[in-house]
DNA sequence: GACAAGATTGACT
DNA sequence: GTCAATCTTGTCC
C-alpha cells in the first residue's frame, strides 16, 4: 500500500482514473502531491485519510448508501462534499475497488495558485501554512461547498478538478519535489481510531498534523 | 417527530 | 490544553 515513497516529480504518472479505481487505502497516498484546482485557485494536496465501506465503521458508507453517502458508492473521481459540525465542509475524492464505497479525504493543501483569494476567504489564518492545514480550513480557502458535491475531478473544465503534479515553474509559492510519506491514525473519529489510514508528506509545513508512523522514504 | 452524534475550528485559560 | 459554536444527518420510537 502506502510502500511507495518517491510521490511528485516522478516523471510519467498514470491517470488518476486509472489510481482511483482501486482500494480506497492504495489510492489514498497516490493522491498525494497532485495538484487540486478550484477556478484560479489550487494547491498541492500534502495530507489524505482513507474511508472504505462496510469494513470501515468511521465511514459514512458503513451502513450502506444515504441521501448523504451515495455518492461514494457512485464512480470514481467524483468530489464528495458534506458538512460537519453545522460549520464547515470537508472534500473527498470517492475512490474504490469494484463494487465497493470509498472516499479519501483532503486533509491539508499546500497552496500553490490563488494564495491572496485564500487569503481573503480564510483572514482568521495566521500564517500561509494555516491557510489549508485541515480539512475545513482547505474548502473555505478555495471556496468549495456543498454545491460542488458530484463534481467529475477527471474533467480538467469542472469547477474543481485535480490535476497531475507539475514542476510548479509559474507558481506563486515554492514547493518541495519529492518527498517521503508517513502514515498515521487518522484524526477527530471514535470508531476505528486505530488503524493507521492517514497519509502525508513528512517534512511537509501545511500538514494538519504530522502523523507519527514513516511509512517510506523517498 | 425527537434526539444524539459528528472525518472541525478557533478562542480562551 | 480545554471547550464552545452550530446544524445536518442518521437512528430510533
Amino acid at each position: 500500500m502506502a510502500e511507495t515513497g518517491e510521490i511528485g516529480g516522478s516523471g510519467v504518472e498514470p491517470p488518476l482514473s486509472e489510481l482511483l479505481a482501486q482500494r480506497t487505502l492504495d489510492a489514498a497516498p497516490l493522491l498525494l502531491g497532485r495538484m487540486l484546482r478550484v477556478g484560479e485557485r489550487a494547491g498541492r494536496i500534502v495530507e489524505v485519510e482513507a474511508y472504505e465501506g462496510a469494513d470501515d465503521p468511521a465511514s459514512h458508507a458503513a451502513n450502506g448508501p444515504t441521501s448523504r453517502s451515495e455518492v461514494m458508492f457512485g464512480p470514481v473521481g467524483v468530489l464528495y462534499v458534506y458538512r460537519i459540525y453545522g460549520m464547515h465542509w470537508c472534500a473527498n475524492v470517492v475512490s474504490h475497488g469494484p463494487g465497493q464505497p470509498g472516499a479519501i479525504l483532503i486533509r491539508a493543501l499546500e497552496p500553490t495558485e490563488g494564495v491572496e483569494q485564500m487569503w481573503t476567504d480564510r483572514p482568521k489564518a495566521r500564517r500561509p501554512t494555516d491557510l489549508c492545514s485541515g480539512p475545513g480550513k482547505l474548502c473555505a480557502a478555495l471556496g468549495i461547498e456543498g454545491r460542488h458535491n458530484g463534481v467529475d475531478l477527471l474533467n480538467p473544465d469542472s469547477p474543481v478538478s485535480i490535476a497531475p503534479s507539475t514542476d510548479r515553474s509559474d507558481s506563486e509559492v515554492p514547493a518541495s519535489s519529492a518527498t517521503s510519506v508517513v502514515c498515521g491514525p487518522r484524526i477527530g473519529i471514535t470508531k476505528a481510531a486505530d488503524r493507521p489510514w492517514r497519509f502525508a508528506e513528512a517534512d511537509n509545513a501545511h500538514v494538519s498534523r504530522p502523523p507519527p508512523t514513516t511509512v517510506s522514504k523517498g
